[in-house]
RNA sequence: GGCCCCAUGGUCAAGAGGUUAAGACAUCGCCCUUUCACGGCGGUAACCCGGGUUCAAUUCCCGGUGGGGUCACCA
């Protein structure tokens, strides 16, 4: 059997080596200890948690040793494919932190060139394209030398024939795929497969396994250390019959000629191990070293049980979902952060005022089981990451925010910046601030009695106040009410009144005695406190007042006065 | 089912052959206070099971069990 002939057969208009484009791709000019990481995803046009979860491992590791981070486009299955779905997940990741060195960019991105099927998009860099529809010849290239030399051959098994060997197998409780007796093609005469070919019968071309499945292979995974595993015994598809390699080929190919020091990916791709190690040895390449990432799990509401974040069952863990919640990009980092490196916490309270790409990230500190997705724990790192911004930082966050996505509040926002500016500032700042911001909508809820057009009382007036006594409290209240007095002296009214209509002063005096009072200073306190601002809960009353005005906190006193 | 990964409180997790087995979130209680989702103090709560190695194992080894992943011309 000729092998050459094959080849030639098959790729007529192949002119190229792999040796060719070793000389156009060579290897990159960076500092020692700089590390190539790359990005690959299908443009689908779904992102979430779980892919930036990844995205930010790629780019840590990549810059802070000055490194490249690149992106590259993995769209050789046109069935999954959505039109602009690059340029969205270019603002997504960028919104997120996450800027790429080199591969797929935004069209207009300095030194970039326009890609012809997407709108909106380009690329630059030495070693692309970086769209592997584009990469068709380098992939053709690798394939015809591998046919060349007898490790791989043209497949024309029908789906159908695919599919009852597979039942069969299944009947018989064997593996199931194409390998050994079931790979019939494998060994096809060089006649045959020219005839099947001037017959016009379609073809994929798989690779001709030798492996040996009582042979183990070791790989180094930089979390888990060493990986051990039987070889390869599937011939597998390289080639499919849209002339596009499949992933476990392309990966080889791109990884090579782009020079990925290290492939971070899922652990879900662990299992195709054994045929990338063989895949790279076919290709006399050295294998990277791969960073299998732990899942984000969650709790299955079906099941009761543990398991992977779903695209399809979890739009929630949708990217977009948080960013329509409005939580700020660098709480979600922080929190992705705090899972995905055991002692980034620690750094962070050792630390509260650095960027977090100070931080040193190292791949052995990272989880190695999956992680639940907690949404408690991100709400609290968020407040954190919010106690730390300034009140003009929120507002501004705030108001981006609000004119995506909810314009009503964005008008009410923009027309009342001063007053936010002291909104967000109650108790901030110093060595303690307040811990109460969480997410943009919540914010909001939080704040909205400051606006008579969100005002609403939401709370229920204190039991101890009969209906009488309330319109008194504030009708008193009303008449001693001057902003020009400062917290205790407002507070000294407020006590005036509570003495006088029979309330205790001193809270633990009513505690003591219930008899003897109505009621106490805080439900004096309470009654005011929800005709300014609707609830039983809220920062400190007299700041909230002088923030609102004089004339607006007597229309609340003197609105409640008549409920 | 085969192969692979994983296994410390409800969750995320540190940890070493001998420890009172950290810390964070959640939860509970107390305190502060006119209220609080703020703050302070404290509490409840964990090494999957069985063998082996060892003076000693939660830690190392083996085997179970459990959970997860994967077995496409999808990535």
């Amino acid at each position: 059997m000729d092998h050459r002939k094959l080849a030639e057969l098959l790729f007529p208009d192949v002119d190229r080596t792999p040796e060719d484009y070793e000389k156009i791709y060579p290897a990159r000019d960076l500092p020692e200890g700089a590390l190539v990481t790359r990005l690959a995803p299908s443009p689908t046009g779904y992102i979430h948690l779980g892919n930036l979860y990844g995205a930010m491992v790629d780019e840590r590791l990549a810059h802070q040793g000055g490194g490249v981070c690149y992106l590259r486009i993995e769209d050789t299955d046109e069935k999954r494919e959505v039109e602009g779905a690059v340029p969205v997940l270019l603002d997504v990741l960028s919104y997120f932190g996450i800027n790429f060195d080199e591969g797929a960019c935004k069209a207009g991105t300095p030194g970039s060139e326009p890609v012809p099927f997407e709108a909106g998009a380009a690329q630059r860099g030495a070693y692309g394209p970086y769209w592997q529809s584009m990469r068709s010849g380098i992939y053709k290239a690798c394939v015809k030398k591998l046919v060349a030399e007898g490790k791989a051959y043209p497949c024309f098994m029908t789906e159908e024939e695919i599919a009852d060997i597979r039942a069969a197998q299944t009947a018989a409780k064997l593996d199931p795929g194409i390998y050994g007796e079931y790979a019939r093609h494998r060994d096809l005469s060089l006649e045959e497969a020219e005839r099947r070919l001037a017959e016009g019968q379609e073809y994929v071309i798989r690779y001709r396994s030798e492996g040996d499945p009582s042979k183990y292979f070791t790989v180094r995974d930089a979390i888990r250390g060493e990986l051990s595993m039987p070889q390869n015994i599937q011939d597998v598809v390289i080639l499919k019959k849209n002339d596009l390699p499949t992933y476990h080929f392309a990966h080889v190919v791109d990884d090579h000629f782009m020079h990925t020091d290290i492939v971070i990916r899922g652990e879900e791709w662990m299992a195709s191990l054994p045929i990338h190690e063989q895949l790279f040895g076919a290709m006399g390449w050295e294998i990277p070293l791969y960073c299998h990432t732990t899942s984000l799990m969650k709790i299955d509401e079906a099941t009761g049980q543990k398991r992977k974040l779903s695209k399809r069952k979890d739009p929630e863990l949708g990217l977009s979902y948080y960013k329509e919640l409005g939580y700020f990009p660098e709480a979600v980092r922080e929190y992705l952060m705090t899972i995905l490196c055991s002692d980034f916490e620690e750094w962070r309270i050792a630390n509260p005022d650095k960027d977090y790409n100070e931080f040193t990230f190292s791949p052995d500190k990272m989880s190695d089981s999956g992680t639940l997705f907690d949404i408690n724990k991100l709400n609290d790192v968020s407040k954190d990451v919010l106690a730390r911004k300034s009140a003009a930082e929120i507002y501004d966050f705030m108001l981006g925010w609000a004119e995506e996505f909810d314009k009503d509040k964005y008008a009410l926002l923009k027309d009342n910046r001063d007053m936010l500016l002291k909104v967000f500032d109650i108790d901030r700042g110093g060595e303690k601030p307040r811990k109460d911001l969480v997410y943009a909508q919540q914010i909001f809820a939080f704040i909205k009695y400051f606006f008579d057009e969100t005002f609403e009382y939401e709370s229920e007036w204190p039991a101890e106040v009969s209906a009488e006594d309330r319109k008194e409290i504030l009708r008193r209240y009303a008449e001693s009410y001057d902003p020009a007095d400062d917290n205790s002296a407002w507070f000294e009214k407020v006590r005036g009144i509570t003495a006088d209509m029979g309330y205790a002063v001193k809270p633990k005096d009513y505690k003591k005695n219930p008899e003897m009072y109505k009621g106490h200073v805080g439900h004096v306190s309470g009654v005011i406190r929800i005709a300014v601002t609707g609830r039983a809960n809220s920062p400190d009353l007299w700041t909230i007042q002088q923030i609102m005005g004089r004339e607006k906190t007597l229309a609340r006193i003197a609105k409640a006065a008549e409920a």
